[in-house]
DNA sequence: GATTTATGTTGACAATGTTAACATAGTGAT
DNA sequence: ATCACTATGTTAACATTGTCAACATAAATC
């Protein structure tokens, strides 16, 4: 099989094709949009080609996915790699680039994170992503859970045990911090694109809120 | 029309039926098992007859997101009213309850905030839960964003005012404030409901983490 | 009792995911 | 180069689902 590029088969690579059509449909039409038919009509082929590529529609979808996960990575990636900057600062901007990329590509960060994929996703994770076990293991012995294997989860746990080194973030299972930090993104990531905050334009400020909050706390005035 | 109760008219009341029946598939066999026509097999009507009370299966599932919310605010309301309670006490149970109804209804949870349903939702809200508009009013001039009038989060706001005033929590919007607790807890909801914490059992733990990060602050050894 | 309205039934249709049977183009062995 | 083989693409058909139109019946109203 050839695999990866500049081969022009039949159709040129339609492997490629699909996914990446997929994902844009994705994107500015919803998932909805996303039908094999559609798909195939775009692409120049038969509905049916896609079964030569992908089992059906969800190993489309599961390795659609796998791709917008990339697309998150490359979005937060760059905030961790600034280390001449503050460590506060690139975990602010961490949080900060996270909800900007849901509330950019709505559809594909609901679909990251959604319910249709889970069994997907742990095979997807069992294969792409294995360090992040060794990495949690090495503290598993006071650790309650374990995360899933997120690539921004993983480094989002660095920082914190960096931060507490540091002596700027409270001690404790840095696992469980990076739990509640991720909720507190996740939740309102979900509630700004699913429209459940009447003004949408303004999630930057509720994300300064939730930040000061949840460093500096609810208690006390 | 016979609107209420105890007629038996060709099948009984369809209509309740219709609803009861698509929460029950809805919670103990998934959204995507609830089909028209298995409905109406189970309530020993034929196919079309939905058509006769709704305008069609949206129509149909908006009423159950309906009936889902009232079932939502049975959970948690007991945890408001208990006024002999301590307010930090009620506060917490308040989350708890949230987090443990989201948990134990993951599908109906999952369509209570989903996006599917935004349209709907206005005109619900707009329709059946007009009063929190009026407090929100109140002291919309510092207000940046109106949330969404859910009975809940209302009723959320209204203990976070409280607890400003008896100088329990710092100062501040408190639907902003607001918000950013629903975050937490519609995070945490999520994260746990789509299994993306490996180990679904310590919710409870994590949740006790989340209130004391929130309420503490996460600065500071 | 006749008319009107509310409710239920049957048959059909379009859209969609999927599969089977067939077709074609590259690949490799001899 | 020939021939078998595999990869890829096409066509036709099927089952499921939501929806609607036409028809049928029970209840209500006068």
């Amino acid at each position: 099989m050839k695999s990866k590029k500049s081969d022009t088969y039949h159709h040129g690579n339609l492997k490629e094709g699909l996914i990446t059509t997929a994902l844009e449909m994705l994107d500015k039409e919803g998932l909805e949009a996303i039908t094999l038919r559609e798909l195939a009509s775009r692409l120049g082929t038969s509905r049916s080609a896609i079964y030569r590529h992908f089992k059906g529609k969800n190993d489309l979808m599961r390795a659609v996915i796998l791709e917008g996960f990339m697309k998150l990575d490359q979005a937060i990636a760059p905030h961790f790699d600034h280390t001449e900057k503050p460590l506060l600062e690139r975990f602010h901007d961490m949080g900060a680039s996270y909800t900007a990329f849901a509330t950019s590509n709505p559809n594909l960060y609901r679909r990251l994170f959604g319910p249709d994929m889970s069994q997907e996703r742990e095979e997807v994770c069992q294969e792409e992503r294995p360090d992040l076990h060794k990495l949690l293991n090495n503290n598993a012995d006071n650790t309650i859970m374990e995360a899933e294997p997120e690539d921004a989860f993983h480094r989002l746990v660095k920082i914190i045990i960096e931060a507490q080194q540091k002596g700027l973030f409270r001690e404790g299972d840095p696992v469980l911090l990076a739990t509640t930090i991720w909720s507190l993104l996740h939740g309102l990531a979900m509630l700004a694109i699913d429209g459940h905050l009447s003004i949408v334009g303004n999630v930057e400020a509720i994300y300064e809120t939730n930040y000061k909050l949840l460093l500096e706390g609810l208690a006390k005035a």
